[in-house]
DNA sequence: CCGCTGACTTGACCTGATGTGG
DNA sequence: CCACATCAGGTCAAGTCAGCGG
């Protein structure tokens, strides 16, 4: 049959393998290979050589256009040494020094006043023990500490810190009572609000100056911003959904855990007096500064740099150059993967088919996870057959897909929409003599998908259709929607519509926020009252229009002027407050933030404003504008993505 | 291949700061 | 000036994807 048993899989991944071989030369490839990477090189030049300017550059901005001639020339030589360099070894740095991160403020004991309770009766605790039950104590109003795999997890870990004497008399979570901790800190934060001035602003500098010296490297010349030197704090672990190790312990991280990255010819950072670094480390091919290895999962974290930097804002730009590459041979690929529906081997019409529903909706690519250690969250090709119906009809329409799974961050995503006939015919294929629990493209992993992508079009992996299609999105969706005897506002309620489609196209949701109903209804509220100011002020204006007639003396003519002006004052209000209500309630369950700073490309939106004369700070705040500088600085109004 | 690890991007949620209207 | 709502920024979990060694 057509359908191969599964013991038979080896020798068809065997198969695809030989028939790849054939299929792509190694010569072509080669060949791509070369015109990718001049490509690449010549648009490198362009944004490094370019106005591309952050407040760390502004020296050599100015003097660049004081003296044009032999700045441009330098700079150039530089930028090309140096650009061919990194282009042939992968480097990403030349010369790097900072000062290390800072460190979690050590245990406060609690005072002697608040009392932990064991079975009624208050017990004091060891230190150790205590800074453990404070976490927890501070969970209490959370949902969290109410779930039985938290509870448990959070309890076997805190008996690892007990004296032998508390573990054997504490035994039950449930006979413990952290109430007057969790009160002590409720007042605590209550105090801190109520804090004078002063002492407010005394702790704001004390947070600047932290900011000033550990908030900056220094990087090939550049004074760069760090994304997060502070190093996260010891707590309880809290996955997202049903993550089976919520409530285990997060250590505290010592200076002997960090691995120090920086150049060798630097400053290299002091560990704190009396400690020592784990390592201390000079690998230019990567960008951190600093790492640990975290003790949940066991994965490594890193300290890196802010958006804003030149390092962050390279890639970024270059991820949209990716996508913008794509677009170039979309059609080509579309028409590869509809013709491979028809393909007369399994593995290849999974393939296809995953493919579309990765660019149809977006989806993400779907790496395996090891079971019982997250979440249990898929993306396209780990999609199993529970998640998805097929409806042959459904009200009007035919080949209805219904898809309904947990996303990444366990975001549900439920969707229905209708296929073509041969997707559909292969959906149904897919799931013969197939359990719930098995997957759905059984054939197929994110490493082919991402092989066969690669061949496709260098560079040309799944999450590149989410970005080329949200991006793609926005620009039509700007052009459709645009009108350009707009107000301000109304132009503004276009983006934000156009933003909108994305967020939804990509899934972004957001818990509605908890005074929605009620802020909703204040701006209901405003709305009536503006509308019978409108009213009110129209039956003047008309009674001023009759005075006039009457009298038909300079002073009547005047208040019917008057008159006018309010009510265009209070029909604009109106206008404002209603678009604004518009927006909100659009808003209710969607994100906006994830994909205007992820997916969409900053260029697309610069532009926009400069064709419609909307002032930037409009769409971006002063962090988004400090990430997409090179973009604010690149686009000109007929940019196209 | 194949699983594992490292590096880096993407993501929702939380909190303190700030703006706004009464 | 205060109460409240909103927002920016920070936090850190959870993805993607490449490369490596067996």
């Amino acid at each position: 049959g057509f359908y191969p048993s599964p013991q038979h899989n080896k020798t068809s991944k065997r198969e695809y393998d030989d028939e790849e071989f054939v299929y792509k030369p190694k010569k072509v490839k080669t060949e791509h290979d070369k015109k990718a990477k001049k490509r690449k090189h010549e648009d490198k030049l362009f944004f490094s050589s370019g106005n591309y300017t952050t407040d760390k550059d502004i020296n050599s901005y100015y003097i660049c256009h004081i003296c044009p001639f032999s700045w441009v020339v330098f700079l150039l030589f530089v930028v090309i040494r140096w650009e061919e360099e990194r282009s042939t070894d992968g480097s990403k740095w030349r010369f790097l020094e900072h000062k290390g991160p800072v460190f979690a403020p050590l245990y406060e004991p609690m005072p002697d006043k608040v009392k932990f309770y064991y079975d009624g009766k208050p017990m004091k605790l060891s230190a150790p023990a205590e800074e453990v039950a404070t976490f927890f104590a501070k969970m209490l109003d959370h949902e969290y500490t109410t779930k039985d795999i938290f509870r448990k997890n959070f309890f076997k870990d805190w008996r690892k810190e007990m004296t032998s004497e508390e573990k054997t008399k504490i035994t039950d979570l449930n006979k413990c009572n952290f109430s007057e901790m969790n009160e002590y800190f409720k007042a605590q934060s209550e105090a801190r609000k109520q804090m004078s001035k002063e002492e407010k602003q005394k702790i704001k500098e004390e947070n600047e100056r932290l900011l000033q010296e550990y908030g900056f490297c220094l990087m090939d010349n550049h004074k760069e911003r760090i994304g997060n030197f502070r190093i996260e704090p010891p707590g309880l672990f809290r996955g997202r959904g049903d993550h089976p190790k919520m409530g285990m312990l997060k250590r505290r991280i010592r200076p002997e855990d960090i691995i120090i990255n920086c150049s060798k010819d630097s400053k290299h950072p002091k560990p704190p007096p009396g400690t020592k670094w784990k390592e201390v480390r000079h690998d230019n091919k990567v960008t951190w500064l600093a790492s640990w290895t975290e003790n949940i999962q066991g994965s490594i974290k890193y300290i890196m740099l802010n958006p804003s930097s030149r390092i962050k804002g390279e890639k970024d730009w270059q991820k949209y150059e990716t996508a913008r590459r794509l677009k170039k041979c979309v059609d080509r690929i579309r028409t590869q993967y509809r013709d491979d529906w028809k393909s007369k081997e399994m593995r290849i019409r999974q393939r296809a088919v995953a493919l579309y529903f990765i660019d149809k909706l977006a989806l993400r690519a779907g790496n395996e996870k090891e079971e019982g250690e997250t979440a249990d969250t898929v993306g396209c090709c780990s999609l199993r057959v529970e998640h998805i119906k097929l409806y042959p009809k459904m009200d009007e329409q035919e080949y209805v897909v219904e898809f309904d799974f947990l996303g990444k961050d366990s975001i549900r995503y439920y969707n229905k929409i209708p296929v073509e006939k041969r997707v559909f015919k292969n959906l149904q294929l897919f799931l013969e003599n197939k359990q719930p629990e098995d997957d759905l493209f059984d054939r197929l992993n994110t490493s082919i998908l991402n092989k066969h992508l690669q061949e496709l079009m260098d560079g040309l992996t799944a999450k590149v259709f989410r970005t080329y299609n949200a991006s793609i999105t926005l620009q039509q969706q700007l052009k459709e929607l645009a009108c350009p005897d707009d107000s301000l506002p109304a132009k503004i309620l276009s983006y934000n519509r156009a933003n909108r489609a994305v967020a939804i196209l990509c899934n972004h949701q957001r818990a509605p926020p908890k005074t929605f109903e009620k802020s909703m209804q204040n701006l209901q509220t405003k709305i009536d009252e503006k509308q019978n100011q409108l009213s009110a002020a129209r039956k003047q204006l008309k009674a001023a229009k009759a005075d006039h007639k009457a009298s038909h003396d300079d002073k009547s003519k005047k208040a019917v002027e008057l008159k006018r002006k309010a009510i265009q004052r209070i029909e604009e209000q109106l206008m404002k407050l209603q678009v604004q209500a518009t927006d909100r309630e659009e808003n209710k369950q969607i994100a906006l933030g994830t994909s205007k700073l992820n997916y969409l490309d900053p260029r697309i939106s610069v532009a926009w404003c400069k064709k419609w004369d909307v002032p930037i700070e409009k769409i971006y705040n002063k962090t988004q504008r400090e990430k997409f500088a090179w973009a604010i600085d690149m686009a000109e109004k007929d940019y196209e993505f």
